[in-house]
RNA sequence: AGGCGCGUAGCUCAGUGGUAGAGCACUUCCUUGACAUGGAAGUGGUCGGUGGUUCGAUCCCACUCGCGCCUACCA
């Protein structure tokens, strides 16, 4: 082996071996556990939200599969509809050609070229981070079989009265040209104006003064509207208004909708361009006078001389028309929340067009009752009242997109517009007994993207179809997604499980993971160039190239130069590679029940040295097996105490993992694992056995060493593979034989069972003493800045028969580990000479000073050790001192303060007098 | 406006009604035959503030300050 772990050589290669010996799909026997992925964009990219998500589904499978189940990942991607269609349209921007000079045929087949051009990016990153996913299964939502789901759900819901058409308000996004849902709008606060208008009475009589924020939109007001109990404009009710700048009569009408106490109490409405004027529309009657173009330009049915313009050149000559008549009372400054699209950025404007609605209600009040019921539990539970906030406020979701990629509406109209949906166009003329030759003709639109994602758990499995992997591994175990697509995905994935599947829902456990966020706790977005792709951390690389790949394809090129500083200042040297497993292992400890999650390199770069720790453990173990080619069985009755102890260790350390897996803790069980590994294995038991690995205490000692070492570094690579699967694989290929461990792989090797390694609390004990004493040793030595390569004589005084006994049986331990060069018991009686002194208990270990220790530095050292002693002595004292406490508090918390007390007491009464005599080797000031 | 969350070591974060923890950073010593991506020892925190409950509060409760997210929004 090398003397330094190096992930490039081995992590493709053993990938590659995994994929090919088809060992991620489920093997047919043993309890279902799946997980299905949250299907990525299919021509997106990997980000670190993925590369954390799919650790977590790694690790689970991978426990689940070595713990007997029989499992399935489930691959797959989805088809994006607006994303991917921004994307085909900006490349054939770039050829010189648009969409709408090609047909939809040739529009989607330069789609499909596209996806199998770049569709595969994703999987190939998956790949590099060790994905165990079933690939024989990937799914893509437009395959046949997925789209064919898609149908008959929509058919179904439709059906059951739960898909309507309607002409309604919608979000609409002016550059995309098509309806986006109230999720895919994000409105943020933004500096604008609020416009003063005088409205006259159509009688000459006066004005009203109304206020907006888009003046533009007064050219389809259809009202005015006041308080009904606002006394000041009583009167007004039902009189008209002459609205300006046309040629149009509008009434004023009475609405609670109005806040006499906001502005003038007059408010303009505009039904067809604005939601909450919408309904006031509703309530008195009044008509939806739509001024815009689907580009948001005004319309024909606005007066002429406006048509054709831009909604923000309208707005300019709006103003300034009325500017010009004097109508215009004040303009002020005003913030305000703009809409817009998530895709575009473009402003959305409340829109009246024909859309397709799922009504939600009855689907969302089973969807309710399963979270409430315990059916779905979300992990941490908190997240569960996210969930019902929304389910319970639900609204109709507006399923259509006008799009050309997506799944296409199985709707069609005959000659008077009335609509026949069916699985196809002649299922549809069956089904509303239709002449064959009646002319027909298709929806044009597409279903939203997030409608074939709620079909994922089942139709994945084959739904509609009633196959084997269906029954077996519907439901879900469990879905691993973040908290920012609780509504999107989560919600809708109840909503149609339940439907579709007999009331099941389509997991039993929703782990929602926090949000990774960069070092400084920023989010990470391309346009704050603050991205890290999770392969760079994987592989490496140099500065020039982040920077490159940082500020090139920005939508905003001015934030380059700002971006490239601060990259340059954060990665003077690039990123070094750390390889896959540090990585992993890195989002598992960073795995908290957090909602943000800062990603720290230095985090990864501690756990690529905890895999070069674990690489070099296993190096010294074959070394030691090597050496002396002798890898035979050993007596197992009679382990030394380092091999019962470190047995017993890993016993506790297994049921730590075993618990933290259970609730997916997974910084608990990287914990455990990191803890068990560096500070027991390593730090610890390595050193306790090499003298015996090296044959100083016998030769059948070395062989149940050797036999314990072997054992033990298997049993913690198995344990280790969920988390870091490449180079447990690496190693175990070499020490599974050794350790008589038969198999192809680690991935299908049984994950260790807990009862195997019982724990022996007589070797635990014995350990600790041990431990205390070489600490204790190491403490003076330490602090007396004596060289580690200098041995150095110990004398031990008013130690227990029990101590003593010790200190004869584990001399070869002390003696190593603690750097000395002999051990000798002080005769009873005789006094130590002068000597810096260690405390194990009553145990006395005197280091003499010799040519070793300056006098006036173990003064300060013991003043110290005194002053903290006294310190905790005198806390503890307080406590029992309060009768309150001892009456109280449980008897064994009191019971452990009078032992701290005795402990302080004693190591005071010796720590005293040491002091005294070192003080007296002095000379008199 | 409503909902949720956060504030613990210089930084990133765990945690518990009973002696405050980890990684990184920092200080000192050490290239000893698994590993300098290492070893040994060490420094560092009135657990945001105030009050309450309790024998005892970093933890539970109330209030408060600061920060963040989500949802809905007044023209």
């Amino acid at each position: 082996m090398d003397k330094v772990f190096s992930p490039r050589d081995i992590e493709q290669r053993l990938y590659a071996h995994w994929e090919a010996n088809g060992w991620f799909a489920p093997r047919g026997a043993g309890a279902p556990f799946c997980i299905v992925i949250p299907p990525p964009n299919v021509t997106g990219t990997l980000h670190m939200g993925h590369a954390f998500q799919d650790t977590i589904m790694d690790a689970l499978t991978r426990y689940h599969r070595m713990r007997g189940a029989d499992t399935l990942w489930q691959p797959g991607t989805d088809h994006a509809g607006i994303a991917t269609q921004m994307v085909v349209e900006r490349q054939l921007a770039a050829e010189g050609k648009r969409r709408t000079s090609m047909t939809r045929d040739a529009f989607i087949e330069r789609v499909w070229e596209w996806k199998a051009h770049s569709g595969g990016t994703i999987a190939r990153q998956l790949r590099r981070l060790g994905a165990s996913v079933d690939w024989s299964r990937d799914r893509f939502t437009m395959d046949p079989g997925l789209s064919a789901a898609v149908t008959e759900v929509f058919v179904k819901l439709h059906e059951d009265g739960l898909i309507y058409r309607g002409k309604r308000l919608v979000n609409w996004d002016p550059v995309l040209l098509t309806a986006v849902s109230d999720l895919e709008v994000l409105s943020e606060e933004e500096d604008g104006h609020l416009w003063h208008l005088r409205y006259p009475l159509a009688d000459g009589s006066g004005h009203v003064v109304v206020a907006t924020t888009r003046p533009e939109t007064m050219l389809g007001d259809t009202a005015v509207a006041v308080h009904p109990d606002d006394d000041r404009y009583r009167a007004l009710v039902g009189r008209d208004i002459a609205l300006p700048l046309t040629e149009r009569r509008i009434p004023v009408v009475a609405d609670t909708y109005v806040d006499p106490a906001f502005g003038s109490g007059c408010v303009k409405i505009t039904p067809a361009h604005d939601f909450n004027d919408y309904e006031v529309g509703e309530r008195h009657g009044l008509p939806k006078l739509n001024i815009f173009t689907p580009q948001a330009s005004i319309n024909d049915d606005a007066p002429e001389r406006f048509r054709g313009l831009d909604r923000f050149e309208a707005r300019k000559r709006v103003v300034a028309e009325l500017e010009a008549a004097g109508l215009v009372e004040r303009i002020e400054a005003h913030k305000l929340k703009v809409p817009r699209g998530d895709r575009t950025r473009a402003v959305i404007e409340p829109y009246l067009t024909d859309q397709w609605y799922v009504r939600v209600a009855p689907l969302a009040q089973p969807a309710i009752e399963a979270v409430e019921r315990g059916d779905i539990r979300f992990v941490p539970g908190n997240w569960s009242k996210t969930y019902f906030e929304w389910m319970r406020n639900i609204k109709d979701w507006c399923v259509s997109r006008q799009l050309w990629w997506g799944h296409r509406i199985p709707a069609w109209y005959d000659a008077a517009g009335r609509v026949y949906v069916g699985r196809d166009e002649a299922d549809a003329r069956r089904r509303h007994n239709l002449a064959p030759d009646l002319p027909l003709t298709r929806d044009p639109d597409v279903l939203d993207t997030w409608f074939s994602s709620a079909l994922w758990p089942f139709s994945t499995l084959g739904w509609p179809a009633r196959t084997p992997e269906l029954a077996k591994f519907y439901p879900t175990s469990v879905l691993v997604t973040g908290f920012d697509i609780i509504f999107f995905w989560v919600a809708r994935m109840v909503m149609f499980g339940l439907k579709f599947m007999d009331g099941r829902p389509p997991f039993r456990d929703v782990y929602i993971h926090g949000l990774i966020r960069d070092g400084e706790g920023q989010k990470m977005s391309k346009s704050k160039g603050n991205v890290i792709d999770p392969l760079d951390i994987v592989d490496g690389i140099d500065l020039e190239s982040l920077v490159a790949k940082r500020t090139t394809g920005l939508m905003q090129p001015h934030l380059a130069p700002a971006i490239e500083k601060t990259t340059r200042r954060q990665f003077p040297q690039g990123i070094e590679p750390y390889g896959t497993d540090a990585l992993r292992f890195t989002f598992a400890a960073l795995a908290t029940q957090s909602r943000d999650i800062s990603f720290d390199l230095g985090r990864v770069a501690g756990y690529r040295n905890f895999c070069n720790k674990l690489w070099n453990a296993a190096r010294f173990a074959l070394l030691m097996v090597e050496s002396t080619g002798d890898t035979g069985a050993a007596d197992a009755s009679d382990f030394p105490i380092a091999d019962r102890w470190i047995r017993s260790r890993l016993g506790r350390t297994l049921e730590a993992v075993d618990a933290a897996f259970a609730e997916y803790r997974f910084d608990y069980a990287a914990t455990a694992l990191y803890e068990f590994t560096w500070y027991e294995f390593c730090d610890w038991y390595l050193e306790l056995a090499k003298p015996v690995l090296q044959g100083e205490a016998g030769a059948a000692a070395q062989r149940t060493a050797r036999r314990t070492l072997l054992e033990t570094l298997e049993i913690l690579l198995r344990a280790l593979h969920p988390l870091m699967p490449f180079i447990t694989e690496e190693i175990w290929q070499r020490i599974a034989p050794l350790a008589g461990r038969a198999g192809a792989t680690v991935m299908l090797a049984p994950w260790p069972a807990r009862a195997d390694l019982p724990v022996d609390e007589a070797a635990e004990a014995e350990a600790a003493w041990i431990q205390r004493v070489i600490l204790v040793l190491r403490q003076v030595r330490g602090e007396m800045n004596i060289a580690p390569s200098r041995r150095i004589p110990v004398l031990a005084s008013h130690g227990s028969a029990g101590d003593t006994e010790r200190l004869a049986r584990h001399g070869l331990y002390l003696t190593r580990l603690a750097g000395l060069e002999r051990i000798d018991v002080l005769a009873a009686g005789a006094h130590p000479p002068a000597a810096a002194t260690a405390l194990a208990g009553d145990l006395q270990l005197h280091v003499p000073m010799a040519g070793l220790i300056d006098a006036g530095a173990e003064i300060e050292r013991l003043g110290k050790l005194i002053a903290k002693n006294e310190n905790e002595l005198k806390k503890a004292r307080g406590k029992l001192a309060n009768e309150n406490f001892v009456r109280n508090a449980p008897p064994d918390v009191v019971a452990q303060e009078r032992e701290r007390i005795a402990g302080f007491e004693r190591d005071l009464a010796q720590l005293g007098p040491q002091l005294a005599r070192v003080r007296s080797l002095l000379p008199a000031p």
